[in-house]
DNA sequence: GTCTATATACAGATAGAC
DNA sequence: GTCTATCTGTATATAGAC
């Protein structure tokens, strides 16, 4: 965490840490404060409440995983940005183990609250199922699109939970390789794991 | 909630329910005490801690799957109890859309927080997760039971979890339908929709 | 814009009368 | 065993000096 950025910034970044390792309501607003090494009062002239705080931290990672999601629809193979996105679930699996997916995280905690915040969560999961979507309609799958989008996705979240859960990466990685198989199957074609470039954010990961 | 019945059972019942519906965080014990309607100080002759009553619905969850997965494994057919399991998680939808899977909701939210609530939740999976083992092997499966299993109830979860973020029972029926589509393919046999037992115990039942 | 001090509310937990 | 009253800590949020 820079010194230099600005303090609104190092709230939210502050805050996006916090909530995927603690969840959303054990994460005190002192807590957010003290690890942006900002003054608790001072909060308050960023984000009017914790929820403000909440809202912030979410459209973050939406605004991340547009880019993201951009980037990949670059890829000229579709199947290849499938497989893109199965593999980036695999980035930082000590992190996700030890603290879930921070996307199904929110949905699970928030979908129970209603509200606001409970709605961006959702949007953010929606976001990534109508990528994949879009990518098996590329793939020529007309009609049955959606039903395997949702059921990649699907498998990604239950997987993530059930690393999380035991706390154990080889969960995610026996399931990845169910996912690439699934996937061969379906396409009939060949599929390779795709190098996933390291060097680009760090910071940006999946799973901080 | 009949209310003849014993307090501390009362109290587990209560806080089953609102921790399903509202989270354990969430939950406090004021809530709890007035849904099984005992006074609030009254709670800590029964459980000395928010932990403790924690611990005690968690058990009680446990038995209940114990019962429940005894019960399946009375089946003939294992196909059939996998499928019973499968459908099971019909049951219920609506309040299942509203607050997710009970067991999940569980494993996500106290995942993050470990010590022997995390735990027990963990086990309270396992258990489920192992019994599906035990079906696939029966099946024939030797070697690739654990990957099965896995693959199963990791894809259940999944569904429970898009349920629950997008409020939609449609996305579990038609998960439920590629289940059975799988299975089907996997052991080359027809699979039927078992009828699930309506009447036994609707009070048990997995989502409440 | 920044930060200290504090108000307010409510959580988990306890004391002790009955 | 039961329940009222209350302690204590801590969370969100505000007031107001600088």
């Amino acid at each position: 965490m820079p010194r230099k950025t600005d303090k609104r910034v190092r709230l939210i970044e502050a805050a996006k840490t916090l909530i995927h390792q603690q969840g959303f309501n054990l994460t005190t607003l002192a807590d957010i404060a003290q690890e942006a090494d900002v003054p608790l009062g001072n909060v308050y002239y960023y984000f009017k409440t914790k929820e403000a705080i909440g809202m912030a931290v979410i459209e973050k990672r939406a605004g991340e995983w547009a880019e993201r999601l951009a980037s990949w629809s670059e890829i000229a193979d579709p199947l290849t940005r499938l497989m893109t996105m199965v593999k980036y679930g695999l980035e930082n699996l000590e992190v996700t183990a030890r603290f879930g997916c921070p996307i199904g995280g929110l949905c699970q905690e928030l979908g129970k609250q209603g509200g606001p915040l409970s709605d961006l969560a959702a949007k953010l999961l929606h976001d990534v199922l109508q990528w994949s979507e879009e990518q098996f309609r590329a793939l020529g799958f007309e009609d049955k699109a959606p039903g395997l989008a949702l059921n990649l996705i699907s498998s990604i979240q239950g997987m993530f939970l059930l690393t999380h859960t035991f706390k154990d990466p080889k969960f995610a990685q026996r399931q990845c390789e169910e996912l690439r198989a699934w996937l061969e199957l379906l396409t009939n074609r060949k599929v390779q794991m795709p190098e996933v470039a390291h060097a680009t954010n760090r910071e940006e990961a999946f799973a901080d």
